[in-house]
DNA sequence: ACCGTGGTTAGCTTTC
DNA sequence: GAAAGCTAACCACGGT
């Protein structure tokens, strides 16, 4: 590891906003993954939310949410099995030298 | 809860992606909320993965994941803190008319 | 709650063996509750042990644990997916007061 | 890698409890010890559930569980720390020819 | 309002 | 040493 970035600092509550000329140009580029971070678990975040609120209106009409929710992992679980299946295949298609 | 919704039914294997037409237009409702939520779902899946890559490039220069964690938690602390804070100023504000 | 068992002290180093005369009855029946669950998390431990044995041998007469790890999680998927679909059923029968 | 063990079979839903002719003794031989680890693996989690059920007893005569998995934690650090004091014990003893 | 359950995430172990 | 699978802690939701 290059010894630039080992300094990364947890810092004390309000500085943490502001790069410090101190560290450089490895704070910088800190700075920028850590926002890039944040941006996108903001719209994981949003996106739970909106999850959240299909159920709501489901179960506003009158769907049972537990019901709903059992279906959607059974047909999750569909999904990875077949994935998995499909990876078995290919597994054995290179152990047979077909890959 | 309303009865008719009741039925939303457990389907062997394959049949599951077509509304059945005895389940009539629950079943279509139904399948509507759920194709919703799986595809908000997999955007969710998405992000996480992106965000995971992220990870993964800043590591790549030489950054610590964990630490770049923590720094993550810390900041979201901040801004929950932040937000609390100042949710209490509109209780405060209007509670004394100044909203 | 009652207040006699709020004392479950996180001790220093050496002295945590002993269950201590000043915490009365309460600290023999944690000190019990403790072992108990070291005994069974010993024996799990010892399980996966063996379970990485099997693998072992496995592959020691050539088999690919990649590919036995694969069918282990296939099988235990449907086994699952069989699980939930009872609970569905479950779910249905009382809701439509079949239970 | 012999390609005689190479064939362990994707198979479709219901025959995969059945070892298949034309495996041959390979099929046999794979399906024992799957069958032989998902034994143990059922054993492990069977384990897991009686852990999880004592620190439900626990918690039911008002212990903490969470400060009680602190103190199992702990319990097998100092454990974990004595057995590696140990193993360097009998490194020193055996370098010094005292084995 | 609380408890129990299920889902998510982080850390650890193991494998290649 | 990197990548993946497993496990355990945490958190949030729904039901009672």
């Amino acid at each position: 590891m290059s010894e630039a970035n080992v300094a990364a600092f947890p810092n004390g509550e309000e500085k943490i906003d502001e790069t410090q000329d101190v560290e450089g140009v490895a704070g910088k580029r800190l700075k920028s993954f850590i926002e890039r971070i944040e941006r996108l678990e903001e719209e994981k975040t949003a996106l739970a939310e909106d999850i959240k609120e299909v159920y709501g209106e489901a179960k506003a009409v009158g769907f049972d949410s537990k019901t709903m929710r059992t279906i959607v992992r059974l047909r999750k679980m569909d999904l990875e099995k077949r994935r998995e299946a499909d990876d078995l295949l290919e597994i054995y298609k290179s152990a047979l030298g077909m890959a």
